[in-house]
DNA sequence: TAGAAATGAGACATCAACGTCTCATGTGCG
DNA sequence: CGCACATGAGACGTTGATGTCTCATTTCTA
């Protein structure tokens, strides 16, 4: 009987991932409710937008959480980062773009806080040796998100294989952050793959 | 007296590039004629959409041609894409958030023609042992749009200097396409700084 | 200069989405 | 069983953007 909220929002999360401009009529039959339960639980679409947002933040702390951004050496942390994050990648395309309309408004300083721990990490890449200097963290974390966002789409588009995300994401982001003598780029460790 | 249509389409992507959401009153505000007048030239918000990919297509299109795609190392073609492309940058990314959009609806095939263009750049990069293979050439140039669009968003947010766009984009992606031993990225050949 | 053409301002109807409301139905719980 | 509550369906008014239209004014041109 009672609506689960989380389901509505991951129903309302998959259908504006891939049409942003989705209707709330529509938002309603993609979780099988009607449009009046759906104002019940969200006072409106900004509201829904909101708790997309709150829910897309916590997903990403989870999944930085998951990836233990501060072990062993940087571009692994990073690879373990892009892995965990896959799932949430549609709702994180989908806040990005939308991110680009908020211009003065109050956001969520959530973001400012996961940016600052997804930031850290390409400042630890840095400090170690292990990134080139000339991309600065704020670029790099910036670029993470937009490959994410171009990889989600790219998979959603059937340009790219959901398996390959991982490998596509974190081996093009790395590649360009990583300083590295040879051309051989390492497998994760065994350590990594127990998730995967 | 007569409208410069020219100028009328940048006003509009310029603005469209910052709010993708804009009115048709705001287009023809920030354009400096009326309403009306809009109306006149555009049937309509998807006629002026229409307009803006052609518009957007034309400067890619030359932004390539530009570029020399066939020319030397393909990571310097990559460089002077990235260099050349930059001007057309916001508007890129107003089209490519806007292209999530376009369903199955009959889409300019001009970008099919500029995919493959671009595309081309980077096959002929594996082909010549320069670019990994990992990295498939329908996602690296999906990847050059995504990271296009999340520079010009960094930069119109001041995340990042307008004079750095091309390098960041340009060495992001080519460290992550470029199979190189050395960490040291070469400077552009002096050839290539003709134009910037 | 006079006519033709284009523009600006604004009125107007239309339409789609929104948000609110009511009422009947169905479900859970005491 | 009977009550309380949540839901579904749909009506309703509102709002914001759109597209069309008219008319006075300005600008170009013959």
């Amino acid at each position: 009987m009672a609506v689960d909220r989380e389901h509505v929002l991951r129903s309302a999360a998959d259908l504006l991932t891939r049409k942003s401009t989705a209707t709330m009529d529509e938002v309603a039959k993609a979780a099988g409710i009607s449009r009046a339960t759906l104002h019940r639980h969200f006072a409106g679409r900004d509201a829904l937008v909101r708790a997309l947002e709150s829910l897309g933040i916590e997903e990403c702390e989870a999944a930085v959480d998951a990836a233990r951004p501060d072990e062993g050496p940087a571009s692994d942390a990073v690879r373990r980062l892009v892995r965990e994050l896959q799932p949430a990648a549609g709702l994180l395309a989908f806040l990005y773009g939308e991110s680009q309309l908020w211009e003065g408004e109050p956001q969520n300083d959530g973001w400012a806080h996961l940016d600052a721990r997804i930031g850290a990490v390409f400042q630890r890449g840095h400090h170690s040796g292990e990134f080139r200097v000339e991309l600065t963290p704020a670029w790099l974390t910036e670029a993470l998100y937009g490959l994410i966002a171009s990889g989600a789409w790219a998979v959603q588009d059937g340009r790219v294989a959901a398996r390959d995300f991982p490998t596509m994401v974190a081996e093009l982001l790395l590649g360009g952050a990583l300083r590295r003598e040879t051309s051989h780029v390492p497998k994760e460790s065994s350590r990594d793959r127990e998730i995967g």
